[in-house]
DNA sequence: TTCTTTGTTGCAACTCTGTTGCATTAACTT
DNA sequence: AAGTTAATGCAACAGAGTTGCAACAAAGAA
C-alpha cells in the first residue's frame, strides 16, 4: 500500500500553501518551489496531499484546476460543498467558509455541488 | 463590425444544439458535424453564437468548456446564473430553470455565480 | 450577371494544462 | 551498511483550445 514517504519537495509544496492562504494552481506552486523540481513532480505532489487529506481542489478560471488547504477534512470525509470564490480585481481564488445547502430540484436528485463564485474581495472592495 | 453571415455550418451546429437538448462540449458538436468540417471552424462558430446571444458556455466536466442554447437571453442582457446539472450515470449536462439567488457573504461582494450540480436525472433515477 | 468587398473556412503549427513510461535517485527498514 | 520501495526527472505524449495565413464564399455594388 501506498506509504507516502515525507520527503523536502513534500514539504515545500506545504509550506506554499501556508504562505498563501489562498487557492493554488499547479503553476503558481511552481514559480514557489526551486526551479529544478519538475512539473510531474509538482503535478503528483499535489495529488499525493490531496489523496491523504491535506488538499482538496477544484476547477477555478479557465478550466484550470485549483488547489487549496484542506480545514475540516480527514481522509475519510471530505466535505468540501463550501463555495470558493475569485476575486476580479486582484485574481485571487480562495475557500469561502460557509457551507452550501442545495435545493433539492424538480426532477433530478442531486448530490454534489461546485459552486465557484466572482466579484471584490475585501481588499479590493472601494470603501 | 462584425456581420455575422448565416453559412451552412452555423445552421448544422444550431441543428445540433437543437436535436440534443443537453449542453454540448465542442467535440460533442463535432461528431455531429460532417467529418469535413474543420475543428477551428467549430471553436469559431460556437464563439460566434456565443456573442450573438444564441448560446452560452460554462466550464464543466474536467475543466472542459460546455456550450448550451440561450433561452431567455437577449444580446445586450445574459442572465446565466442558473445551474447546470451532470448526471452521474448518463454523463449528460443540462441547463436548470431555476434562477439561484446567492447570499452575500461576510467580507465579499458577490457579482456572479457558477454553478455546477451533480447528480441522478429523472431517466436514471431508479423508481 | 459580374466585380468587389469582407466575412468564413481549412490547414498547420502552436500554447497550455496535465499525464505516462521508464530509468535513476533518495527515503525508510532491518 | 544493504535492501526495498517510494519519489523524482526527463522526454514524450494527449487533449482542449488558439493563431496566422492563404484560399474560399456570401452579400452588396455596378
Amino acid at each position: 500500500m501506498a506509504v507516502v514517504r515525507k520527503t523536502k519537495n513534500l514539504q515545500l509544496v506545504l509550506d506554499a500553501f501556508s504562505k498563501s492562504n489562498h487557492a493554488l494552481t499547479a503553476k503558481a506552486v511552481m514559480t514557489m518551489l526551486p526551479p529544478t523540481v519538475n512539473k510531474t513532480t509538482v503535478y503528483r505532489l499535489l495529488d499525493r496531499l490531496q489523496d491523504g487529506g491535506e488538499l482538496h481542489s477544484f476547477v477555478g478560471e479557465h478550466g484550470v484546476m485549483h488547489y487549496a488547504k484542506c480545514h475540516a477534512c480527514t481522509t475519510e470525509a471530505h466535505t468540501h460543498s463550501h463555495p470558493h470564490f475569485q476575486c476580479l480585481s486582484c485574481r485571487e481564488v480562495s475557500c469561502l467558509e460557509e457551507e452550501f445547502t442545495f435545493p433539492q430540484l424538480a426532477g433530478v436528485h442531486i448530490s454534489e455541488a461546485q459552486i465557484f463564485l466572482k466579484g471584490h474581495c475585501q481588499s479590493c472592495l472601494p470603501t
